[in-house]
DNA sequence: AAGAAAAATGTTACCGATAACATTAAATCA
DNA sequence: TGATTTAATGTTATCGGTAACATTTTTCTT
């Protein structure tokens, strides 16, 4: 492996000092256009490229944004980091991913590694899966001390930072709205853990939704399913069987799409046909919607502009200490035919 | 925001000099225990961590390792980086992501950033779309003056370093078998941009099975498809729409699972019943696979195990300079229902 | 051409941690 | 007790840049 030429190496080999090879390389117009060109020859010749760590050490920042979220595996923080890292990207800043996994908690560990590589901020991005809130803050909190902290998630009030959410209550309402029209009268939701604040929001807003239209409201359609597609065919299972078959629902929302998928698969093998026995809802617009059999309506909760904001929310923080900003997107009802209302089709016409 | 508290400053208010600090960070057994005891309270105090740009300088590395990669949003290089993630974690390291999007090649502006972080390696991973080999190469090469080199795609021979693939040419030949032997004659090949090095060795692999199996090669069944969902679907109707019913294939092997999702789409937009009226064999064995309608037979590359083994070696070679390294990981069958495997069909019995 | 102003370049302390080497304190032995 | 090991701690150069400040060179005035 080469040994990396340095500033000193530069410096010498061009009979200059190190203050105009830096001049030299970060563009500074008060150096003669003579000894700018031998410079950058001797730059060139050597493949200079001054040392990130050094340049780090020296401002005191890292040009790196933190985004700490479960898993990237999953399609929607899979989209996050996406949306995150070309935002970061375009402010030339790179992303560093942190994983949590299961516990939503910032790790001890996290946290220090974070505050030891001077991150110019986080995002956490989290909220699937029950969690110690408690835990949650104090990590933030601590982290606060240190840099800006943004989160993509119901926010607790106690804590000051960036704050960037989903209009939750809205993603159940926006379903709910669009079956009614069609028809449905019972209509049931397939939730994650109910423990999450998350999912907790999302079955206010179902609640809410129903009684509005005078829906009925009946426990047994307000299932705690997980996050994925094998308890989405656990959940609607469940469901159907500890009921009479004229007490059924006519209609699932599910909280995100892979739930869906899994609850379709499952109806299949009962035997139903969808849209026309059962109507279906997911929610997170993920790229397989539209492929599914039939293509799955679902809620858009638009994660990439949430993303966006933040990164872009975290750069602005790091120049004017003690920004805060708060901002809540709306969510968006993308129609397709599990629902069957291209059939033109009416519930109970 | 604070100010991070200095290894001086703990020093200073410990009454100890800066080297008995880092003995106490580091559990250098030199100190006595009454020293170590008064440091760590003055450490918990003031919350110290050391800084990581100040060690990487010290050190001249990173413990950092760069994945190169088209996209992240993919769902196969998504699982690469989350399983390089995942066994870099396991040994101290992170990885830093870089994605090129659709050329190929590793341009300049990231070959430097990647010498000026001193990384502590590269793992590249590519060959979907058609590539400009020349500047890949050229890239690698200066990179691999620097740092320890890993490619997980079809190597270029005149490269050094760690190199890991998948059996591209098995990874045709077993769908073909597969579908041999439930009696298929006709099978066609919807493979990626044949100008890339990677689908055009699937294309040899598939006819080269063909060959052997005594099975018609009709051009006409070998066409030039995309990588995603909707040239999945433009090329099967492409296809088929160009021949007479009676010369249609009776199963169809596509570049991978998404450019499935939209042939099976297509297919029954085209009122085709499957797997009764086509057979299809995808490739990524996605997660979606299972929940398809119906699901969908795959091909596994295995891209975590590579991931995993990549960066392994990576690290080794960290320190023992110039390990060459090179391994080809088996593809495997998973066999689900979009062949009809399920009801013991057999085409033309 | 001398002096002032402006431009170009150089010197050096600093960012924060590390480790080789030097020094001092404590423990062991004669 | 004094000499000798051994253990504990301190001093300092180094990693590679940066920028404030100092100095030298060039250009412009009159």
């Amino acid at each position: 492996m080469n040994r990396k030429a340095t500033i000193y190496d530069i410096a010498r080999e061009a009979g200059v000092s190190t203050a105009t090879v830096t001049r030299v390389v970060r563009r500074d117009p008060r150096v003669r256009d003579a000894t700018r060109l031998k410079v950058q020859q001797v730059i060139d010749a050597y493949d200079y490229t001054p040392s990130v760590s050094a340049q780090n050490l020296e401002s005191g920042r890292s040009r790196t944004l933190a985004l700490v979220l479960p898993v990237v595996s999953n399609l929607y923080f899979n989209r996050i980091f996406d949306a995150a890292y070309w935002e970061a990207e375009k402010n030339g800043c790179s992303v560093r991913l942190f994983q949590t996994m299961e516990n939503q908690a910032i790790s001890p560990a996290i946290v220090n590694e974070l505050i030891r590589c001077r991150m110019d901020g986080v995002l956490f991005a989290g909220s699937i899966w029950s969690e110690d809130r408690g835990d949650l803050n104090a990590a933030l909190e601590r982290l606060g001390k240190y840099m800006p902290v943004a989160t993509i998630c119901p926010p607790d009030v106690s804590l000051e930072c960036i704050c960037i959410q989903s209009d939750l209550v809205n993603c159940s309402r926006l379903p709910v709205r669009h079956l009614h029209t069609l028809g449905h009268r019972r209509i049931a939701f397939l939730g994650g853990s109910m423990q999450s604040k998350d999912a907790s929001r999302r079955g206010i807003g179902f609640l809410e939704q129903l009684r509005l239209m005078d829906l009925p409201d009946d426990p047994a359609y307000h299932v705690d399913a997980g996050y994925d597609m094998e308890s989405g065919e656990r959940a609607v299972l469940r469901m159907l069987s500890g009921l009479d078959r004229s007490r059924w629902p006519t209609a699932i929302v599910t909280f995100n799409d892979l739930v869906a998928l899994g609850v379709m698969k499952q109806l299949k093998k009962m035997g139903l046909t969808l849209p026309h026995d059962m109507a279906i809802i997911g929610c997170d617009n993920q790229f397989f919607c539209a492929y599914t059999d039939p293509s799955l309506t679902s809620v858009d909760l638009h994660p990439e502009e949430m993303a966006q904001s933040a990164v872009r929310e975290l750069l602005l923080a790091r120049e004017s200490s003690s920004r805060s900003f708060a901002m809540i997107r709306e969510a968006t009802l993308v129609i397709r035919e599990s629902c069957g209302a291209h059939l033109g089709y009416r519930k109970f016409d």
